[in-house]
DNA sequence: AGCCGGGCATAACTAATCTA
DNA sequence: TAGATTAGTTATGCCCGGCT
């Protein structure tokens, strides 16, 4: 889709994405072969052609931060096919909803493998630095809110500058509205027993029973837990991404009526 | 050159949710 | 629960291109 869009060149919206799509210009490649554009003169053309050419190469050549502030937050989802395998799943928990709450769990699933790290064992800035390392894209659920201003907060600058699919503004885009855990259960997702009935706020009850009780059995059911809810959002960005790529590519047939 | 109009950027505001 | 962000309005001003 990213090689479809248009909306990242200068003085360029919405709507004249779609008049360019229903002129026939559905690709990068054809705006830049194109010899002329309707309603552009020459010089704006060139200029144009310019953008795209960079935009190709940054694209080629996996520079995906380029994009992050080119493109709005509610597109960036338009990147997510080209980004894999480099897309990382992230999910984090802590100890309470405020801004400046202590990250206890970091679950990062990315390329089929799935790592968590823990408060006081093995999340510090530069394990997860580490683990973060080479990723385009970052997932989340609700995480331009929540996760990633945390992690900024825990963390400085151990988050990279990347494009960000959040799903739960993806989500809401096609009509699955509600937290995790029911859009996952409205698209069909589902989770083993044991950790089924867990919340987010019992996963910060499991993390006091771990470092005050030393209760092993909380926190191997805090890691559970969070697992889940990190590899969940692969199945689910696919879903999110095919229905929102449908949805735009049957405006772009639409257009050319 | 000068005028007009379409469309974009921006700001300000609201409503609607999520997260542990 | 509190806090935060986004998406979606609306209004305004500006730029660009087309027209004469």
């Amino acid at each position: 889709m990213i090689r479809r869009t248009f909306v990242i060149l200068p003085s360029i919206g919405n709507g004249t994405e779609r008049s360019l799509w229903r002129d026939g210009i559905r690709h990068w490649d054809e705006f830049i072969d194109s010899p002329s554009i309707n309603g552009m003169s020459q010089s704006r053309k060139e200029k144009m052609d310019e953008h795209l050419i960079e935009a190709r190469e940054m694209l080629n050549s996996g520079h995906s931060h380029y994009f992050t502030n080119l493109l709005v937050p509610c597109e960036q989802w338009r990147l997510f096919q080209e980004m894999e395998p480099s897309v990382t799943y992230l999910d984090i928990e802590t100890d309470g909803l405020r801004h400046d709450s202590k990250v206890t769990v970091v679950g990062i699933h990315r390329d089929g493998e799935t790592r968590t790290l823990v408060r006081g064992i093995d999340l510090h800035s530069d394990s997860l630095a580490r683990a973060l390392r080479g990723t385009k894209l970052l997932v989340t659920f609700n995480g331009r809110s929540f996760d990633v201003p945390l992690l900024d907060f825990n963390f400085p600058f151990t988050v990279p500058r990347v494009p960000h699919f959040d799903l739960r503004h993806g989500c809401a885009r096609i009509g699955l509205r509600g937290g995790l855990k029911k859009v996952e259960r409205d698209v069909g997702i589902g989770r083993p027993k044991e950790v089924d009935y867990v919340t987010g706020e019992e996963a910060a009850y499991l993390w006091k029973l771990w470092e005050r009780k030393g209760n092993q059995n909380a926190l191997n059911l805090l890691r559970r837990y969070n697992e889940e809810d990190t590899r969940n959002l692969e199945p689910l960005a696919r879903h999110t991404y095919e229905r929102l790529k449908s949805r735009l590519e049957g405006e772009m047939i639409e257009c050319q009526r």
